[in-house]
This record gives C-alpha cells, sequence and structure tokens, in this order.
DNA sequence: TATGAATGAGAATTCATTCAT
DNA sequence: GATGAATGAATTCTCATTCAT
C-alpha cells in the first residue's frame, strides 16, 4: 500500500514523515494543512499525492509508524523475567514516559491522535486504540505472578484499578510539567508510584 | 454579552442551540460549519452573526449553557447529609450517568468540548475545565468525613486514587455501552462501583 | 429632502451628525459602516433609514451641510474692502487654515470627500467641486482691483498661478503638519505667504 | 516575492494585471473586487491566491510594476543635457502627459492609487509617493543650472512655486480634457508652459 | 518520478436595507 | 416616530486534489 513511498530514499522519507507528523500534532487533523507540509519537507505538492492517495491516508501512514516505533522501542530495557503486577506496571509508566520524552514528535502526533476528534478519522482511530490496548493488557496478564493476588479477589478489577490509578499519575505528571513547561520529573514519578503501589498492596496482595 | 440573543423567543433559541451543539458535537470545533448550522436552525446566514459576533463566541456561549445546565441537574438527588467519601464518589460517579442519559446532546457536546484540540479555542477549555475541577473537588473535600481514612496515608493520594478509578469505571461502562449500541447498565455500574469501593476501603480506610 | 430629518431636535440631529461624519472622515465612503453611525449616535438601525432612505443620500446630505458651515463660516472676518489680489488669496489662504482648527470633524470629512474615489459617488462630487472653486473663483474676480497687473499680461493665467502656489504651499504646509503630528503654524504660513507674494509681485504687478 | 506570478506566461500574466488594474483603478482598492478580477481574467478563485497571497498584495504588486513602467517611459526623450530648470519642468510636464496617454490603463491606476483612501493600503502608498517625489526632486536639482536665478532669491521657494504651477496647469488640462472626453491638447500645453514660464522667469531669473 | 499551475466548492464574516411591531 | 430582528448576496481567502508536462 505504502510501496512507492517506502522505497524511497531514507532520508527524504524521513523528512516528509516529521514535517506531516509535526503539521498534525500542532493542529489537529482538519488543520493540518498539506500546503504547510509540503512545504516543510521541501516537496512538491504533486509528490506527496503521488505516494499517498489523499490526506487521510498520508494519516494512517504516520499513525501505522509511529505505533510501531512507539512498540518497537517501548519494550528497551524491560525485565523480561520481571513478573510481580506491580513492577510490571512500573515499567510501563516509566517507559512511556521515556519514549515520550526522547521521541517527542512521534509523541505528540500519538498523542494528538488520541485526542483527534475530527469524524474523518475518529472511529478508525479508536479501534486501533482498542486494539493496542488489547494487546498490551494481554502480554501483561500472560507473564503476571497471579499467586501474589489475596484469593477471592477479581483479578481483572484488580489490574484495571492498578491500570488507572498508574495512568491517572502519568497523566497529571505530564498535565503538571505541561503547564509549568518543565520535563516531567522522573524521580518524583517514581517515589509517587512506589506510594501509591504500597497503598495498593495492602488490599490487593496476600 | 449574549443578551441580544437570550432575549429572544425561547423556541427560536433552542433551535439555534440544538442546531449549533449538535454541529460542534459531530464535527469538533474546526469542521464544524456555521453554514450547516444556520441551515439546520432554519435562519439566515446574518442572524447568527447578528446574535453571536462569530464562531468562537457561539461557540463559548453553548459551553457555558451546556455546563450550566449540567452543574444544575448535576446535585439532583444529591444527599447533602452525606458524609463518606466513597458515598460522595459514587453519588458523583451516578450524577455523570444520569446527565449523559438524559441529556445526550449536551453531554455529547461537552465530551467533544472536554477533547477539542484546536488551537484556537483550546486554552480557554482548559481553564474551565480546571476551574470546574477545582471546584468540584473542593465540595467534595469540604464534606467529606476524614476521621474514616487511616492515620497516616496520604489524603491527597488517597482521593486521587479513588477519582481515578471511579472515572476510569465510567469510561469504560460508556465505551462498551458505546460499542454495543446501548444503554450504560445502571445497576452495574452502581455494583461494579461497591466492588471497587470494597477493596479500595480496605487499604485506605481504617 | 430631508424635511423629516431637518425638523428633528436638534441635539439629535447633532449626534447623528457628529457620527456620521466621523464615520466617514475616518473611513471613506465604502468602508464607512452604517452600523457603527448609529452605535455612535445611539440610535436604532431603523430610524437611520428611516431619515434617509440610504447610505448615499446620508453622504450628499452631511456634505451639503458641511459646505454650508465651511461656506458660511469661511467669511467671517474677511475685510469687505480689500481688492489687491494677493491680499484677498491672502485671507482665503488664512480662512481655510482658521476654520480647519475651528471645525476639525468637518474639514476631515470634506477633505476626505474632496478625495473619494467610490464610483458610487465620485462624478456627484466632482460636480459639486466644480461648482464650488467656479464660484469662489467668481468672487475673488469681482472684487479685485484688476489695474494694479501689468498690462499685457493674461490676468486668468495669472490668477490660475497665484492660485496653485497658495494651494501647493497650505497642502504643504497641512502635509508637514500631518507628518510631525502638529497644527499648522500660522505665523510661519504668513511670512511664507508674503515671501512668495513678493516674488510674483514682482512679474505680475506693475 | 512575486516570482511564481513573473515566471508565469506572458500572456496570462498580462490578462491578470489588466483585469485587476482596471478593477482598481474603475472602483478604488476597498470595492474592487477579486471575484470581479478573477472573472475578467478568465482565470479560477483559487488560482489569484496562489499567485498573490492576498488582496493588498495583488495591490503592491500592481502599484510597483505601473510605478516601474512609468518611471521607464518617463526619461524617454529627456534632454540629459538640458539643465535650465524651466526647460526640465517642461519636460516633466510633457512625459507625464505622455504616459497619461499612451498607457491610459497604468496612468488611471495610478492616479487612483495617488488617492487612494483606504486606510489599509494609504500609509504604504504615502511612503511610495513621498520617495518617488524625493528621488524625482534630487534628480531635477543635480542637473539644474541655478547661476540662472536671481541673486538673493530662496531657490527652494522658486522650484516649489514653479512646480506648483506646472502641476496645476496639468491637472486643469487633464481635467477639462476629462470633462470635454477628449485627450489634452499636447500642443496647447506646451504653449501654456512656455506663457506660464516666460511670466515666472521675469521674477526668478536674472 | 517530479513539478506546480489550476481548480472550485466551501469557509467565516459583513453590510445596507427592510419590515413587522 | 422608533425599534432591532432578519435577510442573503457579496466579500476575501483556503484547501485537498488533479493533471499536463
Amino acid at each position: 500500500m505504502y510501496d512507492k513511498f517506502l522505497s524511497l530514499e531514507p532520508d527524504k522519507q524521513e523528512k516528509i514523515i516529521n514535517a506531516a507528523m509535526k503539521e498534525f500534532a500542532e493542529k489537529g487533523y482538519t488543520q493540518a494543512s498539506t500546503n504547510e507540509i509540503v512545504r516543510e519537507a521541501g516537496i512538491s505538492k504533486g509528490l506527496l499525492f503521488h505516494y499517498f492517495s489523499n490526506k487521510k491516508q498520508l494519516f494512517f501512514f504516520l499513525h501505522d509508524y509511529a505505533l510501531e516505533i512507539a512498540t518497537d522501542k517501548f519494550y528497551d530495557g524491560f525485565d523480561p523475567d520481571e513478573n510481580d503486577f506491580f513492577m510490571i506496571i512500573r515499567q510501563i509508566t516509566m517507559a512511556k514516559l521515556k519514549i515520550l520524552s526522547k521521541y517527542p514528535e512521534i509523541f505528540n502526533f500519538l498523542e494528538q491522535a488520541y485526542e483527534e476528534t475530527s469524524p474523518e478519522v475518529k472511529p478508525e482511530l479508536e479501534k486501533r486504540n482498542a486494539k493496542v490496548i488489547r494487546s498490551n493488557l494481554r502480554k501483561i496478564f500472560e507473564k503476571t505472578d497471579l499467586s501474589k493476588f489475596k484469593e477471592g479477589i477479581d483479578l481483572q478489577k484488580a489490574i484495571s484499578m492498578v491500570s488507572w490509578v498508574s495512568e491517572g499519575m502519568l497523566n497529571e505528571a505530564i498535565k503538571k510539567a505541561k503547564a509549568l513547561k518543565q520535563r516531567v520529573d522522573y524521580a518524583r514519578l517514581l517515589t509517587d508510584f512506589e506510594a501509591y503501589a504500597g497503598i495498593l498492596k495492602e488490599c490487593l496482595y496476600k
């Protein structure tokens, strides 16, 4: 589907990808301008539409691409033998943050795509997000040592709770950092996580 | 500011409000078309701009309006003497759900506005959301019987946790209902809430 | 034609006239907004069109009015027995300047009208300007003591020359004052006039 | 800045320039309609804004263009060795007239631009006019043989006077020709100039 | 591959004028 | 006399997409 584009010299590919991601991340799907993209990428109008048949296809190509990179890099530095649920969640939370600081454009793009409201792309995006989350959850489940949980506890609920708390914590940290125009305080986040985990372990673990 | 519009006959007001809310909810700020709004409302192009000096002002008028109604209805059926933190959060969760089912138009609009990414309105929306959340949090805090919490627990953290869990629960229920094209199961949500509350109370309450 | 308007209480008349003149003077015929005029005058939209059947008629009413005032006041302080051509021209030049400082709005309006380029009003304005100038010239001629001019000189040409020089001088003084955001230097203008007159007399007068 | 437009085939350029000049000349900046321009030029709405980013830029491109042509043609037939002030002014007066009759479109446009009152373009136009006039005056001064003037005469004043008289003469000739819907009588203008120059020389030259 | 001129529907907004009250 | 709601054509400008070269 994107063969034409992918057989292009990597330099040019990258220039186009970066220009497009930046524009979509900044302005959202609707207001992103293909004019601006070709200007920033230094290519002609016609060429963009030679590679991608329309704006939507370009957008979803970028989404695929970003998701792939984000997922690839995601498990870098993960301890493959870790099986404690809280430690896994901790790794995920920290991994998200790490990629966020390493690839700001990609994550800005994904973040923006996550919040996208344009009816032209929203349904497909929601489908994709659900899929990503489901597959991540499956991976976590597979590894988790469930024997540490109290007997009688609804495991699904326990996992949901920990996920919501860690997501809530991360979102708040990001929001606060944005407001102060600073980077997220990595060390602080870890300490916080330990605190929340400590409280939750009391009611979830044996 | 909106005097002209507000002194209009209610019927016409309503037609305009409904048409505009629907359009904004469906398409988001940028792609919502004032053309479409006047067509749907059955008024002339000039009239809309006679009442609202521009698209942005119209949007924020609707936001004010929706927020006001939502807030009004929010506290209907609240037990003013309730002081148990978990019960208060339960009331909030259920109130949100009630508004969603009773005023789907308004709820859709607010939801869309909450996710809005257009740089033209995002900053002001964020300010408003922060204000609403802050004032709600204060109300909750004021009433809460904090003596029920374990000594030594970080109250701020405890409250955040319960909020994140209840929000996560509600969002998931809504998402599931949407996917199945059904209404949210009110009774089920209550039962779930009790379950989550039961678990959390164990580590948070004395 | 304007009876309705003229039988209005003078206060209201004045408010409308001033508001309208200000708007036309500031923005020119095309860009002057009747909305702005009624807002400034504190009357309703309908009322303006009750008195003046359209924008054009309002504009020409103002033009009549301004011309009349300007002409009436023009000859205040003129020495009726002055018959020296140069002295008459000097009086005219100074009278213009005096009214200019006394009625800045009226003259701004007339000045703007004089430069007006909108095809909707330009032809009629040109007709009027020609008439005014012709009638002024006739008045000057009638009084002038032509015996002072050198014999053999083309009187028409002599008069034109002096007029052009005095107009050029006045325009330049106004332009300079505008650029420096100051009032025209009355005394300086008189001195200049004497200088120019001195030179010209040498070739025009016996 | 106008590269895109200038690398267009001359035929099309001309069509656009002519259509736009005509529209601006006829209606003035504000009331000139880009719709009308594209209709007259036989191009699409989008194309005009592909070449010129907005109405204002289009206007100033035309102004540049007109000024350049006018300046070019202005000095055709000038005697470079002429150093008599009156002869130089005579050449200028005649050159103006030549452009008027040879390039009426351009002349009309420049004339209209000179009188333009729209606040959106007036300041820039005034700047340009001042610059043109200044540079023209410098050229005249440089060449002029000042030794012919009477000693003790204020040269600045002398020059102003001759300029005002020749401008007044030309303007009147144009106005008269317009009123009679005829061309300006070239020969008559020359004779008149000699007459005025003759009178003025008497008081200005030794 | 690559260009960029060309399209034209559609966007938000303005404005003089009308007319029922 | 007086109001101001209502009109709708006209305004400038944008934009994804096409296509001849």
